[in-house]
RNA sequence: GGCCCGUUCGUCUAGGGGUUAGGACGCCAGGUUUUCAUCCUGGUAAGAGGGGUUCGAUUCCCCUACGGGCUACCA
């Protein structure tokens, strides 16, 4: 293992949408193998026809580009020494015939002729025999039809006639498993719990366990990592690999914890209504008709959903919180991943993404902002934007949200914040607001120092406190009492705008009551 | 039901035999900004319960409880 070349796979089911525990599976997967210049394939589980649905794998591909968790080998990104990455081709090659083959005839799986029918009636008969565990097992497979109870001509004879059957491993009885998971330590579980698992389903294309065991073999897989989810089945893939003769070059074993929903319990759900989305990309499902929103045109950054992601169920000791992509890579490990599942924290995942906010240039957020803004109607100067954004972000958490906080910067207020003209408006401040006006119009240069002073002097000679006006006078410029630093704003406007707006607000505000 | 995994503030978590149990989000209060949603300071709040082991346990062990996962010819 030590000069293993580190290789790890992300392999989905295009089952439906990338949810965003898958993306988190990704982002684990993807930063340890950068950390150690592995690399990182993305291989599809296409294995189970009835649940194919259209357009899940190009999904699957974007969301993956969206949040730059990249592999450099796989479907969608270009084939590597292994191709093909798609399990419905490589069934095409006979991959999985030849190792269940090679299980068959070194005595360790076997053909089962069952049909779904003697299935059910044989865990009805063994649930009513109050069997702890009913299950196809060392014990209830000799009532079975398999070529372990059917004589050989029999056998060969159901197999000439075409008989529909699947290829069974044969778990023995009463056997100590153990096995390592990076995460969890070691783990022991007796053979006994364990079903003998359908290895080669009856329309000839592997299930999942015979399958990611195949393609990691052959792919050269150097840790395997999956949700919790699978850490049942687990000891049933050691016994696959043992019996390959395979055990002790299997991959190393990680099992991450689930992301649960954030109030009450169980796991997330894509139907979740915590606010957030489920989803990287907006999804479309064919299958239930509904539309799920996702984190992209929710606004968010993707390194920011990638870094809420990471700190889901990992921390790396200090007390650092914001990590750009390669710091991630830098500073991962399973070993620091927690074992217990983590709940999702909406309103913690958007104070992410205003920490990126604030981080992120002018010049960037501008180019964000700037389609907003053509869509209305307007085709400022970039530079203007870039001052816009400057003021503004520092209250948002969303680029989304500038449009609505800061579109009196191009249209002037037609109705004015009726708490602040209520408790402010009267003849002694509208008296204020034409003289300070009267002030503005002579100025010769217009800086946000330079009116702030003649605010301040202005109010000063009439004797009203500025505390007293600067509100409205807010309200007068742009409409509504709260936003940046006010006189950042006036300076922006520019001088015409102002006194525009200023001697409009005279008009229509009516200082009688 | 059976099996597996887990359990530190409301949430994400640090730590780990002797600590004032630390940080972050949220929330609350004060302070700046003579407006405000920013910012600063402070506060609130936690080791499921019971047994051991030990001079001492949140930390190690056991039991119970609770939570989660799995129990398909799905992944």
């Amino acid at each position: 293992m030590e000069n293993k070349k580190i290789r790890l796979r992300f392999a989905p089911s295009p089952t439906g949408g990338l949810h965003m525990g898958g993306v988190r599976t990704a982002l684990f997967a993807y930063l340890f193998a950068k950390k150690y210049k592995g690399d990182f394939i993305l291989r599809i589980e296409d294995t189970d026809q009835t649940r194919f649905v259209e357009g899940a794998e190009e999904y699957i591909i974007e969301s993956l580009k969206w949040c730059g968790i990249e592999p450099n080998e796989g479907v969608g990104f270009g084939d590597g020494p292994y191709a093909p990455y798609r399990q419905s081709e490589r069934k095409e090659l006979g991959i999985y015939k030849k190792y269940a083959d090679q299980l068959i005839s070194s005595g360790h799986a076997y053909y089962a002729f069952d049909t779904s029918e003697e299935l059910d009636a044989m865990r009805k008969r063994l649930e009513a025999a109050k069997v702890s565990a009913p299950q196809y097992n060392s014990v209830s497979r000799q009532n079975m039809r398999n070529s372990l109870t059917l004589s050989e001509d029999e056998v060969k004879k159901l197999l000439d006639a075409a008989t529909p059957y699947v290829v069974r491993l044969k778990v023995p009885r009463n056997e100590e498993i153990r096995f390592h998971d990076i995460i969890r330590g070691w783990i022991v579980v007796n053979s006994t719990q364990v079903d003998d698992k359908v290895l080669l389903k009856s329309d000839g294309m592997p299930t999942y366990h015979l399958a990611h065991i195949v393609d990691d073999i052959e792919m050269k897989i150097s840790h395997a990592v999956r949700g919790e989810e699978w850490l049942p089945s687990a000891p049933a893939h050691i016994l696959i690999y043992r019996y390959l003769g395979m055990e002790e070059k299997m991959p190393l074993l990680a099992h991450l914890p689930l992301i649960l929903k954030p109030d009450g319990n169980g796991k997330l759900s894509k139907r979740d209504k915590s606010g957030l989305p489920m989803f990287p990309l907006n999804w479309h499902d064919p299958r239930d008709k509904a539309d799920y929103v996702g984190y992209r045109e929710s606004g968010f950054f993707p390194d920011a959903f990638i870094n809420m992601l990471a700190m889901l169920g990992w921390n790396p000791g200090t007390t650092q919180e914001i990590f750009s992509k390669e710091e991630l890579i830098a500073t991962f490990s399973f070993e620091r991943v927690h074992k217990a599942g983590a709940k999702f924290d909406p309103e913690k995942t958007k104070w992410f993404n205003q920490q990126y906010l604030r981080m992120k240039p002018d010049s960037e957020l501008a180019t964000l902002f700037m389609p907003t803004i053509n869509e209305k109607g307007f085709t400022p100067e970039i530079k203007f934007v870039e001052k816009i954004c400057k003021l503004i972000k520092e209250k948002a958490h969303f680029v989304n949200e500038f449009w609505e906080s800061g579109k009196y910067f191009f249209i002037a207020p037609t109705t004015y914040d009726t708490e602040v003209i209520k408790k402010r408006w009267n003849e002694q401040s509208a008296n204020f607001i034409k003289e300070v006006t009267g002030e503005i119009k002579k100025l010769n240069t217009f800086t946000a120092a330079e009116t702030e002073a003649l605010f301040k002097s202005t109010a000063e000679k009439l004797g009203i406190g500025a505390g007293q006006v600067m509100q409205l006078f807010r309200v007068c410029i742009t409409g509504v009492g709260g936003g940046p630093a006010l006189f950042e704003i006036v300076e922006l406007l520019g001088k015409d705008e102002i006194v525009k707006r200023l001697e409009n607000a005279s008009k229509n505000l009516n200082p009688t009551p």
